[in-house]
DNA sequence: AATATATATGCCAAAATAAGCATATAGTAA
DNA sequence: TTACTATATGCTTATTTTGGCATATATATT
């Protein structure tokens, strides 16, 4: 349905409409880290973190992998990058 | 400041994030359009168009250009395509 | 000036999102 | 079993977004 189309697109752009969610896969595009790293290196409460990777995963942008008690988070797109030099150009076009 | 970079990276994805106004980017994908033509196609009201549409311009997405009694919008961006043909491929990958 | 048409704006209630804090769960170690 | 650690979940309040309806504005026409 045409509707169901929108709505899935719309499902990843709201996950990504977010800083702590950008700031994120930023850190992710690093490679492959832990909660407690990203907890760590982000500096937001350790709830916000889990609650922003779920929605992460949830829109089939990340992926995890437990071991032991951690869990682990990483990219599951590989076109994010040119995503985002898209997100830049915009924004320096809107800036003229 | 790091949370400005994300802010208006945010500013764009959210413009985005709504069912109506992707559609609305797809009907400008064929070309420039006035609001009326707009509004014909998707069947929405007029108002929910008109600030869909501003919302889209606020965002660095499209452009307007007035012509009597008429307001054309169009596409502001050429990276679009790509853009969405990422999204296209978490859906792809999302399903699996 | 009066009228008509295209578009934008304002206001409102409902729904969705955000973020903090407390607490639960699952795995590990003693 | 008990205690500990990493992560997830639940609850709550504030904020944002949505979409409908009424109305305002701007331009064109008579």
């Amino acid at each position: 349905m045409k509707n169901n189309y929108y709505e899935e697109k719309v499902k990843i752009l709201k996950a990504l409409s977010n800083p702590v969610r950008l700031e994120i896969i930023d850190f992710l595009s690093n490679g492959e880290k832990c909660v407690c790293e990203i907890v760590e290196n982000l500096q937001y409460e350790q709830p916000h973190i889990s609650k922003s990777l779920i929605k992460l995963k949830e829109a089939g942008l990340i992926k995890d992998r437990k071991e032991g008690l951690n869990v682990y988070y990483s990219l599951k797109i590989c076109c994010l990058k040119d995503f985002f030099s898209c997100l830049n150009k915009i924004l320096e076009n809107s800036s003229k």
